[in-house]
DNA sequence: CACTAACGTAAGCCTTGACTAACCTTCTGA
DNA sequence: TCAGAAGGTTAGTCAAGGCTTACGTTAGTG
């Protein structure tokens, strides 16, 4: 459950606002509160941001008294980074065990 | 609505399957059918995640007959490589300001 | 001009996921 | 210990999106 999580990064990564919230944490730590007084959505609906972007290794919790502190991550977004990397190269090996195996086509190259 | 582009790539790699699409034609050719018959999902579905990837600028596709052959496009995960990038570097700029002007907390900085 | 092959497109279903309102938990200070 | 502040959790709603079936389209072939 740990080899996935540069996969749950990618999708954290999709959403927009989540975008927003990372580039708040990157280089500052802020509190759930301040984060949350930035967007026009409820501080809840931040919250489970927070949890989203924590579980998927993007940003660090740190809890000071009753407030919560958050800081970017940057090996989180390292991790994505080398996926999207291994994703072109490891297809070197993939790509056509995969298809010659399971389809079994005869593909007739078409020109050039 | 080129400037999001990048957002759509990264919102388009989200998905495991199109990773997996994308991994087959990153290095080769493929046509459709070829693509399709590597899944256990319908053709139908393939070609919807093949319009996303098209429209996210991550393959390019080529008539032959009737035939439509896919190949990765490498700009496309550059793109995508400089979006995460920038979100890292930018938030120097974005991100104090957006805090002390939109929330207007007066930040007690608690320890260290 | 049929007929067939290779695809894309449309409509509908069902799951995922972002959001809100209400509630519960934890910590601090009088 | 009681009140309030900070913030996570749950239940429920609604829209987005991945999937399938059915249909439309284009290009070769007899």
């Amino acid at each position: 459950m740990d080899a996935e999580r540069p996969d749950e990064a990618l999708r954290a990564l999709a959403e927009p606002r989540r975008r927003a919230i990372l580039q708040l944490v990157a280089h500052d730590e802020l509190s759930a509160g301040e984060i949350a007084a930035t967007f026009d959505v409820t501080r809840p609906a931040v919250s489970q941001h927070l949890t989203i972007l924590k579980n998927a290794g993007l940003i660090t919790e740190r809890r000071d008294g009753t407030r919560r502190l958050y800081r970017g991550e940057p090996a989180g977004l390292q991790a994505v980074r080398e996926l999207l990397d291994e994703l072109w190269s490891s297809s070197l090996d993939v790509a056509r065990r995969l298809v010659e195996a399971d389809a079994g086509v005869d593909r007739r190259r078409a020109a050039r």
